[in-house]
DNA sequence: TTAAAAAATGAACACGTGTTCACTTGTTTG
DNA sequence: CAAACAAGTGAACACGTGTTCATTTTTTAA
């Protein structure tokens, strides 16, 4: 009888860590969360009688009780996407390092972000990290009233009380700018999916920018190949339009690394390679572009300082809700390889 | 004064709902969770209010109070491995479909995934899918007794009441062994990472039988390749590697992607191309695969219908712990491209 | 040695939900 | 029409934790 009754105990409750030690519930409470004051001749009791149950608290109710879970919610999409996957895998360990857990949601449609979110706040995650999907402005002014921070990475929401984190898009620009200038490139071409997020955007406007400071006399020295498509796919039909409207340039520059990986592709199928017959820079430092078909010459984002930076916002923003907004801006690198390589020294 | 009090309450719970509606809070439960016997009249006053109110019911406390929560924990390892992040993709659209939430925690070496599993256990998930690391047998017996239903994928863990997915990976090696001898290759290559997963051991064990069988004969039909290191840059290594041994092969067989891959390149670099010099077959059907450089022939696995499994063996297990054990096998299909193309018809 | 201050302790409440168990209301059957 | 029955309802308990608030014990100061 009294065995069954044992048994049938699945989980062990901190009372039943505070009989088998001799102190009241709460002192477990205090041991764990090393919240209030305990003796240390009790606090010794309490975790070997922890040990001797495997006791292990129960985060719900914990999170009941604190009105706030140890949880992350991560908005990804098209984890396909090499860089998406990569920011992904650098979330995931700053968030565990940092002794959260994360929550992480795939939305494929942007409606499907507001159910997405909705859910986030009912499990009473500590924070939103947003890496895709157009804002969704509501829904995340709900997480403002409800106390519960949001980040956005690579993308601007325009809303106060929202925290951003972005790698440096005009200085990456500005690097792939003047690498095919000072390689001696004359005309430009700047390829981006027609939908572009936002981020893609930043980065063709300084590209223009600089291109257009030092070719100001010459209107044609700048052209745009607008992809119908994202991804691999669509910089390699981008590519083939492009051999087939006759158009030339020497200089191109991609708003990510698929594209970029795509229009080498596509130019390769009409003979045209790189560095050779065409310079051509990327963005985002994914492991393909290191890859020997590619050496892509390519602006390498910081993930693991996104990263930080990130959870740092949803932290500081936990702690006090009222700080002012931060927009974070980590700094980016020009790697360079084969498809735009080390400028020789002048002779 | 008053006004004070309501704008301090965040959230809007089930009571409050009922107040608005004029009934029991317990009216309120039943008409959410479609539980008990509710008449049509109340129900339909409690969900305008609850809309008025924007209720939504707390995840942690019905967790709680169920002793399960909504959610899967994942365990998942390299998300830089482009098959990696698309089987995670290809579970958290199921997760989600089924109305779970995934907890996503990547693991890097195999003693955090003690701490992992426990922390998955903190939470009262509904189930566990392991994608990778070795089996932790302690911990997957404490979630089995902890009445938590576990499933791997592509990995074997020898542990009755844990659930099994994976690719057929007999017939996979088979298709592929069979299209190499239909092309009319003679001297076979199998290239694996030597501490490869379980899967990686099982494709070259069938690929082995198959040519042996064929060629019985011929002791030195087939080459052994070991790679030091997995992914893109071992088979890249064993490439160059192989070509300085001076040994020869037509027909070349590796147990993932990314080491065909990494293979196809390093022999580029030597001057051998496929499907000229030889032919190449991978396994796992990434992106990558499809792209213009590569295009390689590869045994493509049915990530959709995994993951559809996958999480079908948790819900039954969910229902009832003492089924038996499931063992799925997903069919595979050999996708052909360029680097082992369709064969000709005979003469 | 005594008074005051500090530290430790346990009882009790709160968190928000699901569900049992009596009880009331409405419906069918003999 | 009465009796048997089904369906709907609300009070109360349980889930496992954090934390406040008196109360007791220990330490420090005089």
């Amino acid at each position: 009888m009294l065995l069954a009754k044992i048994s049938k105990k699945f989980t062990v409750t901190a009372q039943d860590v505070a009989t088998k030690a001799g102190v009241s519930r709460a002192a477990v409470s205090r041991t764990f969360t090393n919240n209030g004051s305990v003796s240390k001749a009790t606090r010794e009791k309490v975790i070997s009688a922890a040990d001797a149950l495997g006791y292990q608290v129960n985060f719900l109710a914990q999170g009941l009780n604190r009105k706030r879970s140890q949880l992350i919610g991560v908005v990804v999409a098209r984890l396909s996407d090499p860089f998406r996957s990569s920011l992904l895998e650098g979330l995931l360990a700053e968030i565990q390092r940092k002794g959260y857990q994360a929550l992480v949601t795939e939305v494929r449609n942007p409606d499907e972000l507001e159910e997405t979110i909705r859910r986030f706040t009912q499990f009473q995650v500590s924070g939103v990290i947003v890496t895709s999907g157009q804002p969704p402005t509501q829904l995340v002014k709900d997480c403002v009233q409800h106390n519960i921070p949001v980040v956005g990475i690579n993308r601007h929401m325009d809303l106060p009380d929202v925290d951003f984190v972005c790698s440096d898009n005009e200085t990456g620009a500005t690097l792939a700018a003047e690498q095919l200038i000072a390689s001696g490139c004359k005309k430009f071409a700047w390829l981006n999916y027609a939908g572009s997020t936002w981020a893609g955007v930043k980065r063709g406007d300084s590209f223009h920018r600089i291109i257009m400071e030092k070719y100001a006399e010459d209107r044609f020295a700048l052209l745009q190949i607008e992809a119908t498509q994202d991804g691999y796919q669509g910089g390699r039909s981008a590519a083939h339009e492009f051999c087939r409207s006759g158009a030339s340039a020497d200089g191109v520059f991609c708003a990510n690394a698929q594209l970029a990986c795509g229009f080498l592709d596509g130019m390769r199928e009409h003979g045209f390679h790189a560095p050779n017959d065409f310079h051509l820079i990327g963005f985002d430092d994914t492991p393909l572009t290191a890859q020997y078909s590619y050496r892509l010459t390519t602006v390498s984002q910081d993930i693991e300082e996104t990263a930080v930076r990130a959870v740092s916002c949803l932290e500081s923003r936990g702690r006090d809700a009222n700080i002012t907004q931060r927009f974070e801006v980590v700094p980016v690198k020009l790697v360079l390889r084969h498809t735009s390589p080390q400028i020789r020294e002048p002779r």
